[in-house]
RNA sequence: GCAGGUAUAGCUCAGCGGGAGAGCACUCGCCUCACACGCGAGGGGUCGCUGGUUCAAUCCCAGCUACCUGCACCA
């Protein structure tokens, strides 16, 4: 025999309940966001509700997405950004606005050239076998076939992008767009050439801005090398963290205030392995107290030792080829990798007695952002975007407010990174993305920057010239994003419309490669900030506050908790973690208790149905008629649930909305209301049944909406469910609430937190006294003044209902029980006779403890109304409150303790 | 080194100068006719440390300590 925690009864109750439920409700007994998600999305899209008009009448509200890399997959970051930013959208549509929300993808020019040349090393060739044009072909099939795979993971979170509208940035417009800054700034001269160290990739075969290199503390070593002076039988001993190097020095450096060396200022050493006589120099740079204050230069691979150079005058000799293999510049080592260099360079000089030591040390090492090789400075010709005259506007946008930053302490890291500025070198030696539009002239070695692509010189009309092979910095692309995703340089109408967007959410990590480069292009071409607002937020970690990474394997996919908890509780629960200026440390149970939460609405949604059934909500007139307090009670703390909700979004206070609206969700709306109605729903009367209905169809309609932009698939669903026609076909174009026609009664309100304190003193009672929750009681309930008595009178059903009171008095100067348990709220003591429910030990313990609680409270106000300094300069409402409080207090205390005297009598 | 941030219940975090809050976890009692992804009740905190301002400080100011994140790094 199976067994069963149900008697055979019981669960027959159960086979038939279930069975009236499936009948009478149209919803399932527990909320199933898959079949929900995908039908609702697809009606969404095919609805055209997600697409903007630049034509409409309405107010604009615009915000473009920060782009995904096309070879992207959804996580973390993005799960939250896009989830605000859809808030955001739906909000503001549901509001009146005409709302663009432009998405897209970026090409990743490093990142994507990295995908298919491992496709092509898989087929044992590389992208020079293949030919550029061939390989630029591959790179787009590849787009084609497998890139932007995150367009689709966006839309299972429910995102309402205008997708008609989707860019790219390698697509015609805005490669066109591309082309005309680049033109633009190099006619005005803030574009220009140069051959400077830069960070180079030895495995990408680029170079990288200052912001593409990531430093990492790593273990090394520190060389101590002996080089010879000429002429002389000492040797200077020179610290390096980079001995191979040496091949590329071209000077020894000391202070010039150092005194072990002022001799030796002017004379020269001997290299060894090339055998070059190398001048030894003076120069503060050098930290007398670092090593052995002399200094090898190496002008060519290190940013210092190439200023130094500069100003000394010294050669640059570069010993690394393009993957960072020694050139025939290093002498015995030529052609040997840079790892393998420093090996035998090492062993070499040890065998020459010219290494001193060897001693462990740890420094930063730059790293390439894509691929984490060590990056080699490197001399180059490229090109640079002089950032001086674009700065200042944008920095001035910021500090008058044209654009605000939010939260506002990144302003600083704005400003801070604004004012100290390098120019920014956007060449990158790859195939795939935006081809300088540059030709150079074999005849006259000039160069030709244009628009359309030139067929001759344009300083000697020769027809001799050919194009620059390098392709641009995808951040140049991405920092026109805000206006060339809506047309420019052409004049359109969607520009007109929506340019400057309303607001930009990003996370800080691309404050500096992204806002700040949009800030300066937008100004410059546009004439106008590119967003009015910057809301920047957290980062996702993991729940032990690590950043999530794939090779710590702690990350969480997003659409892996999308399968199992459903996009609207995920949404949800981003959003509620969503404080201003903190991380967010994520972790499977708080999802699962967001998920608990959409059940819950949904639970409480299918209880209205089923007793909306023969309502109709164009009956509704709640001005008409009389509410009764709980009603008011509910009405009221709903408008004030709308209030907040809306203030928190217009400050991007995105967690205040979430959790106003789960504890209205949750403790007002089903904890209480729901189980206040029950009597007048299931009782006789027609007219009071009616009215709950009222009642409950407009707060739960109402809340829906409120509720919609952050949980959009949930809300439709049961919104479509409900009965009688909606106003339109999609709660997306609902209004969003803002509380007109919707009655406030604070007084009323505050009548029904009364009525709930008793309940909950009852309860109290009950739950500390281990009353069997299925048994009736008895209660007395004694008030202080007439208006507490007629506001208990008139909860009396609530009290009898909600706390299993069978046998209630309510009023004044009643007779006392001998034998009861107290409880004292406000003015009202209620008195809960024992008559063999509790025993008389229990009921002095719990009032002893209650005793405790009172007579610290009297304590601390007695204490803090004696203090004359604080009668004296307290504002007077402070005052009154603690006064009146100190009688409640007392008031309490003195109740309490006659009964424990009472009790202590009988217990003798 | 410089800058910024953070320290509040066991965990994760809200918090607006006037008696410390939520969610989760925990304890007790419940399959009560929307929901056990649930209901009711309860326990739990020197608000990092030291000073200062104030009638009043978790909140404002200064210093200290610890952790986090940027940026810059002396080879």
């Amino acid at each position: 025999m199976i067994k069963s925690p149900f008697s055979f009864q019981e669960t027959l109750k159960h086979i038939l309940w279930e069975g009236f439920l499936a009948m009478e409700s149209k919803l399932a007994k527990g909320y199933e966001p898959h079949d929900v998600e995908r039908k609702r999305y697809q009606i969404w899209e095919e609805g055209g509700y997600f697409c903007a008009n630049e034509f409409s009448q309405k107010p604009s509200y615009s915000i473009v997405i920060p782009p995904p890399n096309v070879t992207g997959v959804l996580h973390m970051g993005h799960a939250l950004n896009n989830t605000l930013q859809d808030i955001l959208a739906r909000w503001k549509r549901m509001s009146g606005y005409e709302v663009l929300w432009m998405p897209g993808t970026d090409h990743a020019g490093i990142a994507t050239q990295n995908v298919v040349e491992k496709q092509l090393a898989s087929e044992g060739c590389d992208r020079h076998e293949v030919g550029r044009e061939r390989f630029v072909e591959r790179v787009w099939q590849w787009r084609e076939d497998s890139g932007g795979q995150i367009i689709e993971q966006l839309k299972r979170l429910g995102a309402s992008c205008d997708w008609q509208r989707e860019r790219f940035t390698m697509d015609e417009g805005l490669s066109k767009a591309v082309r005309e800054v680049f033109v633009r700034l190099y006619e005005d001269g803030l574009i220009y050439r140069a051959n400077r160290l830069i960070n180079w990739c030895p495995r990408c075969h680029t170079a990288l801005s200052d912001l593409e290199v990531e430093h990492e503390d790593k273990k090394g070593h520190l060389w101590y090398l002996r080089y010879p002076v000429a002429g002389s039988e000492r040797h200077l001993i020179v610290a390096t963290t980079r001995p191979e190097t040496m091949l590329g020095d071209t000077a020894v450096a000391v202070n010039p205030d150092d005194e072990r060396y002022q001799d030796l200022i002017g004379q020269s050493v001997r290299l060894p392995f090339v055998d070059r006589v190398i001048p030894i120099v003076a120069d503060s740079y050098v930290d007398m107290n670092f090593g052995t204050g002399v200094v090898k230069i190496t002008p060519a691979h290190d940013f210092n030792d190439f200023e130094l150079g500069k100003r000394h005058d010294l050669p640059q000799i570069n010993i690394f080829d393009e993957s960072g293999i020694i050139n025939d510049q290093g002498g015995p080592y030529s052609g040997q990798e840079r790892y393998e260099a420093r090996a035998n360079v090492v062993a070499d000089l040890e065998s020459l007695e010219l290494l001193e030591k060897v001693e462990n040390y740890q420094n930063a090492v730059g790293e390439c952002y894509r691929c984490r090789t060590v990056i080699e400075p490197f001399l180059s010709l490229q090109w640079y975007v002089k950032v001086d005259s674009l700065a200042q506007p944008s920095i001035k946008a910021v500090q008058e407010g044209s654009t605000r930053i939010v939260p506002d302490q990144w302003q600083k890291t704005y400003f801070d990174w604004m004012f100290n500025l390098q120019d920014w070198c956007i060449s990158r030696q790859i195939w795939w993305g935006h081809r300088i539009p540059a030709w150079y002239c074999e005849q006259c070695e000039g160069i030709t920057v244009s628009r359309e692509d030139p067929s001759a010189c344009s300083h000697c009309g020769s027809s001799k010239i050919s194009q620059d092979s390098d392709v641009l910095d995808t951040w140049f692309s991405s920092a026109l994003w805000p206006f060339s995703t809506m047309g420019w340089p052409d004049k359109t109408e969607t520009l007109a419309k929506f340019y400057p967007t309303s607001c930009l959410v990003t996370g800080f990590d691309i404050l500096f490669f992204w806002v700040a480069r949009m800030m300066m292009m937008g100004l410059k071409f546009m004439n106008d900030v590119p967003f009015q607002d910057v809301y920047i937020h957290a980062l996702v970690r993991d729940a032990q506050g690590q950043k999530m990474s794939k090779s710590k394997g702690n990350v969480i996919d997003p659409l892996h908790v999308i399968d199992e908890y459903g996009a609207d509780a995920f949404r949800f629960t981003l959003t509620s973690f969503a404080a201003m200026g903190r991380d967010i440390k994520l972790s499977i149970d708080r999802i699962a208790g967001y998920r608990n939460f959409c059940n819950k609405l949904w639970n409480a949604s299918r209880f209205a149905l089923m007793n909306l059934n023969d309502f109709d909500p164009d009956s509704v007139e709640l001005e008409r008629i009389e509410l009764s307090d709980a009603d008011r009670w509910v009405l009221t703390r709903l408008v004030d649930t709308i209030h907040r909700t809306k203030v928190a979004l217009e400050e991007y206070k995105f967690n205040d909305a979430a959790s106003t609206l789960y504890t209205f969700t949750w403790h007002s709306f089903c904890d209480w209301y729901i189980e206040l109605i029950k009597d007048e729903l299931y009782g006789g009367d027609p007219s009071a049944k009616q009215r709950v209905q009222s009642v409950l169809f407009v707060v739960l309609e109402t809340l829906l909406r409120l509720l919609h932009p952050f949980m959009p698939f949930i809300t439709e669903e049961i919104w479509q469910n409900l009965p009688g026609l909606r106003p339109s076909d999609t709660i997306m174009y609902a209004p969003y609430p803002d509380g007109r026609g919707i009655p406030v009664d604070t007084h009323a309100a505050e009548r029904m937190d009364l009525v709930m304190d008793v309940i909950r003193a009852i309860r109290n009672v009950r739950g500390e006294m281990d009353v069997p929750p299925g048994k009736q009681i008895e209660a007395v309930i004694e008030c202080k003044s007439d208006k507490s008595a007629a506001v208990l009178e008139r909860g009396e059903l609530a009290i009898r209902t909600l706390g299993k009171v069978s046998q209630l008095t309510i009023g004044q100067n009643l007779e006392k029980p001998s034998q009861a348990a107290t409880q004292v709220t406000g003015d009202v003591e209620i008195l809960l006779p024992l008559s063999g429910l509790v025993n008389v030990d229990e009921e002095i313990q719990r009032l002893k403890k209650e005793i405790s609680k009172a007579r610290k409270d009297v304590d601390f106000f007695k204490k803090k109304l004696s203090n004359e300094q604080f009668l004296a300069n307290a504002p007077s409402e402070v005052l009154q409150k603690d006064q009146r409080k100190q009688a409640e207090a007392e008031k309490k205390l003195g109740i309490l303790l006659a009964s424990l005297e009472k009790m202590e009598s009988l217990g003798l």
